[in-house]
DNA sequence: AGAGTAGGGATTGTTCTACAATCCGGCAAT
DNA sequence: ATTGCCGGATTGTAGAACAATCCCTACTCT
């Protein structure tokens, strides 16, 4: 018995200790956070040296946290030139959408897992839409928005779901940065939030599904042209 | 004309060169196999001055490729105590089950890329198992059941779920690794990887789900009592 | 004897410096 | 105008150094 809380006490400690943050977490924080924000466009190169001063980390640190963004497939590395903020093309939108397919279609498909809690944070993120939307809030909007999705995927509750996830996402908001006017993007698409949340309250599950598919292919469709129309006219 | 095709060009020339190995990526490359090899068992650590000597580069080198295991999951780094091989418990089996129950299934139901190269490639993991089996090589065995999965991964045609699936499939060897007596875990399931492939030639996408569901709940029981067995006696 | 505590050795986190390999832009030559 | 070559700049990698942290041991105190 008293084995089994020691073990258990220790898991947690370790990660714990595990996501308290290092310099080249923080580092890569701050550039993550630099790129969702839109201040560093895509395309953009990120030199070594002036980064590394500019965050005030050696260069060492700071190439593991590009790595670790890399990883993210937030910046790419190009051997011996170095990393550029990912610029993504119709080529990407549609594979991420086809993961995303498979992923949120999935999770509301399995309803395994479909508890009260898993299911309030849908309603949640739904109210959270509808608040930003009366506000005109648009980047809060969007927020929601990826809420709302994030919550989708958590009903599967698997943990390693919810990160992969949380790539695409970001992902998401580089696409995003890319296409002009990103502003009316989301407003649409709030009422087939409530719509599905409702559909898997009642436990409806594959109605759920399809409206979320029919919203998903919608929303990648009108991506994929923004983003084609962009690469023509430069 | 020309300008399309420069500029196609340029676009796999890059990717290309993103895949050319630098040293740490070979670094990563050792220890990775080393582990999924079972030659590093779970919960060993690895002491950056002594594996990076080992593998003949420099520590900073050695570090860059840590994290990069570290985000494969392969690796667990606890800030100041050094990176450990992971020691996966019945939680993480739960967790990459349920995610692979939703990927999976989610690739098998959605037919809208399930054309005759794909489907091909299923054929080709199926009787790679059945040869191996004839063959009693139970490690070749093992390696084509993993196949098959990655094949029904890759029938969404995202490359972003199957490098997912990828870090899934890795985390699986070390399961297995943790398990005795690993060589009979796979026979049994080649008979259901025939099954599902004939469903899907013939298009019956739910009756393939449906094999398949039954098929990871029971390989997950199995495995999840092999872990917690493991766990109990020690 | 057992619990608490201080010290020391070892390992990690981070920085700095250095240099070879590679890439890019511009200049010269044809 | 194209080709070829050179020099500057940046990346990839190595190595040394040191503070921070951790773990283990020996010691002290009750």
């Amino acid at each position: 018995m008293l084995e089994d809380v020691l073990t258990t006490l220790e898991k947690r400690r370790r990660q714990e200790r595990t996501v308290l943050s290092t310099t080249a977490d923080r580092a890569a924080s701050v550039v993550r956070e630099q790129v969702t924000e839109g201040a560093l466009r895509s395309g953009t190169r990120l030199p070594e040296a002036a980064l590394a001063q500019a965050i005030g980390v050696s260069r060492n640190t700071l190439r593991e946290a590009l790595s670790q963004l890399v990883a993210e497939r937030i910046l790419v590395r190009e051997p011996h030139r170095g990393v550029v903020v990912a610029t993504p093309d119709a080529d990407d939108v549609t594979d991420v959408y086809r993961a995303r397919l498979v992923i949120e279609v999935g999770a509301v498909l399995d309803g395994t897992m479909h508890d009260e809690e898993r299911l309030a944070a849908l309603d949640r993120a739904v109210a959270e839409g509808r608040d930003a939307t009366e506000a005109q809030d648009w980047p809060a909007v969007a927020s929601a928005n990826q809420h709302f999705h994030r919550a989708l995927v958590a009903l599967a509750g698997s943990s390693r779901l919810d990160a992969e996830m949380e790539l695409l996402l970001a992902e998401m908001r580089l696409f995003f940065n890319e296409m002009t006017g990103p502003e009316s993007f989301h407003r649409p698409y709030l009422d087939q939030n409530a719509t599905i949340a409702a559909h898997l309250r009642a436990g409806r599950r594959a109605e759920a599904a399809a409206v979320l598919r029919d919203y998903l292919t919608r929303a990648r469709d009108q991506l994929r042209d923004a983003l084609t129309r962009r690469a023509s006219t430069r």
